[in-house]
DNA sequence: CGAACGACCTGTTCGC
DNA sequence: TGCGAACAGGTCGTTC
């Protein structure tokens, strides 16, 4: 479920609502989380986001790994409120407690996980841009929607905002990256800014389940211009949304706009 | 090395 | 209405 934008939107929250606390207990009620407990009595000295990961930095030198996956979700609640269904482990302060939802399984929590040691990968909110990309896509000839959710290559883009980038760049999903122009590959850099950015401000997509920490809805589900609108008029053109899988994944484009 | 595909899970929506 | 199929925002391991 989440991307960038919402992974954002959770850390910035979580920023307001944990720092500097003592953790008092991590409960773990999803047996297939083989996460070590031990982290009672530490203190959060950071929350990070990493791609699509957030790290929650303890004090004294721990690290918890948090990976939401398809339909993982955080919510913070007070200690009366009861266990929402679907909840695989919380995290207990004074002041109330986090909780994971997560009802497929999905989702992954590490505690100094090996993998943060790995080199940082650009990450679009911050960094991307056309000559990176372009460099990264020499000897590539993959299609371009493949090449922006490969997270080795850019960390954070997901399936409803690489169709809505590439939509606002007028690029087709399907071309290979190897054929891409400058001109193409600024048009990406530009509308994946900027579409992420505008995202994040309006704190996610909620087309169906995503919610933020504190149980709210996105509102960038009022701004897609592709994703979910199979059959519906395209806003630049007017003609009908195509919805073909790629790999085994909802591709929503125009065919008219998108070349 | 890169690309395609099934696997991991459960819940919801679609189509007959 | 009922039932199976298709689909869902992510990644990983295997195979070619």
């Amino acid at each position: 479920m989440p991307e960038l934008p919402e992974v954002e939107t959770l850390c910035r929250q979580l920023k307001q609502t944990i720092l500097g606390y003592v953790i008092e207990e991590l409960v773990i009620m999803d047996n297939k989380l083989n996460c070590p407990k031990n982290v009672a009595g530490l203190r959060v000295r950071s929350v990070e986001r990493q791609g699509k990961f957030l790290l929650i930095r303890l004090d004294p030198y721990r690290t918890l790994h948090l990976h939401l996956r398809m339909s993982g979700r955080l919510l913070w609640c007070g200690h009366a409120d009861g266990l929402p269904a679907h909840s695989r482990f919380m995290i207990c302060f004074p002041r109330g407690r986090l909780i994971c939802i997560d009802p497929r399984r999905f989702a992954t929590l590490a505690l100094d996980d090996p993998k943060d040691r790995t080199a940082p990968v650009p990450d679009p909110l911050k960094s991307i841009n056309a000559n990176k990309l372009r460099q990264a896509a020499q000897g590539r000839q993959a299609p371009v929607k493949s090449f922006l959710l490969n997270q080795a290559i850019v960390a954070g883009i997901g399936n409803i905002y690489v169709c809505e980038m590439l939509h606002k760049a007028a690029v087709s999903p399907w071309r290979r990256t190897n054929s891409l122009s400058p001109a193409e590959w600024r048009k990406i850099a530009h509308a994946g800014r900027s579409i992420l950015r505008h995202a994040t401000e309006c704190r996610g997509t909620s087309i169906s389940d995503w919610r933020d920490l504190y149980g709210e809805k996105g509102r960038y589900q009022l701004h897609l211009k592709v994703y979910g609108r199979k059959g519906l008029p395209c806003a630049c053109c007017g003609e009908k949304i195509q919805r073909i899988a790629m790999g085994g994944r909802g591709t929503y484009y125009c065919a008219a706009c998108q070349q």
